[in-house]
DNA sequence: GGAAGATTGTCGGCGCCCCGTCTGTTGAAG
DNA sequence: CTTCAACAGACGGGGCGCCGACAATCTTCC
């Protein structure tokens, strides 16, 4: 039981590295990060790093979500919202510098933390691994920065359009309030309420509390994309 | 002689890879590189590489200015401007997709190119330069992405004053044109000229044909902390 | 079922920035 | 020296988004 356990662990963590079209994972890397890296778990609320700490360590976000924010108080601003598959704190970890931002777990989190002084020579002698970590570190970073270049000049409700494509892919509810998503977009809550109004108007999406249903997805689309 | 010069392209190219303090590149390292990157130069206004081409190279600038943008016409948008030591395409050549953006050099540009299918395999037989390389491109995204996110939601005029902090740290005579400066931050030109005005009122900058000269470090970072 | 907290919807005022436009200046080329 | 293209500087109109405020609605917890 235990050992099937952290088999679907193994697995995952598989399936999260690399691209299945270009030198896949062997078992025996699966293995190998396995000797390196732990299992941990955190409580909604708490934090996985904190901005300006010391990078010691990369995390695998294996279950539940988590928030990226910079900055405190007044001027917080949550820069992006990961889920699994996504690498945390490698861009900081490698560069051994301080983190960019604070990561804080919004629902129960399970991830894998992998030690700075314990992955670096094990991954200096494994050059495959190495590469889909380099692979997967700039995938990561290159999305949110194509994400950011695509949402700024942009107006609100473009934005807001394209917020809902991405986080509907997969379903077609969105459940983030108007001031999470406000938040998300660094606009004001009301820019979004009103850019929600008119989408509504227009028939490209319901909204309802807590919750938006997109019904026109194609509409949604050519509103992004103006 | 041609031995001599040859060297120095070596030399150079192995500081411009990695950290001192990690992990220096090797003359074996050197040679390896020198194998399956080749030399290559560039006249002003021709291109490295165009966007949505297919990435199949990615360049070490050695000499010269590289202008990065996005878009064709009156929708261009500048994104960067890198010099000596930068990466550029290699995120999308790992990545084995399009090009994201488009390089131009702006002056006379000496370059390294490393061919993808020559350059993967020599990657995955050396861990330690696969690891240089895997450090150089997250620094060259994470400070692009940090100059991003720094600007973005800040006001016209602390953008620009964020830009002469950046561009004037050398020297205190920024040479760019306020067309060239609205391009690069993504403004408009009389925005760039209002807040110049300003800064100049208040005695931070002086202003003149194709040049700002900075008077007062000390007000400008303030303004551009704001 | 009721109360408290969170969320949504809406309004008016205001500031920043974009756009079009015009004038005066600078630098380079003939 | 003249001419022309590029650039700096300035002005007014208009749009968009922020802010503060407030009412209405939904959840949740007691």
């Amino acid at each position: 039981m235990k050992q099937q356990a952290e088999q679907q662990h193994l697995d995952w963590l598989a399936r999260s590295f690399g691209r299945p079209d270009y030198a896949p994972l062997l078992p025996a890397d699966v293995d190998l990060l396995r000797n390196v890296g732990e299992i941990i778990t955190k409580y909604p609320g708490t934090h996985l790093f904190k901005e300006n700490a010391v990078a010691d360590a990369a995390y695998l976000i294996e279950k539940g979500e988590v928030e990226i924010y910079r900055g405190e108080g007044p001027s917080k601003r949550i820069v992006s919202r990961v889920g699994p598959g996504s690498v945390l704190g490698d861009i900081a970890m490698f560069g051994d510098s301080p983190y960019i931002s604070s990561a804080r777990a919004v629902g129960p989190v399970r991830a894998f933390r992998f030690d700075r002084t314990r992955l670096l020579p094990e991954l200096a002698r494994h050059p495959a691994v190495c590469l889909r970590w380099l692979v997967a570190g700039l995938r990561q970073l290159e999305g949110t920065q194509r994400r950011v270049i695509r949402l700024m000049h942009k107006t609100v409700l473009g934005q807001v359009a394209d917020l809902l494509m991405e986080e509907g892919e997969a379903r077609a509810e969105v459940n983030l309030s108007q001031a999470t998503i406000a938040a998300l977009l660094g606009v004001s809550r009301q820019s979004v309420n009103e850019a929600l109004g008119r989408l509504r108007d227009q028939g490209a999406v319901e909204t309802g509390y807590r919750s938006i249903r997109i019904v026109d997805t194609d509409l949604l689309a050519s509103v992004a994309a103006a």
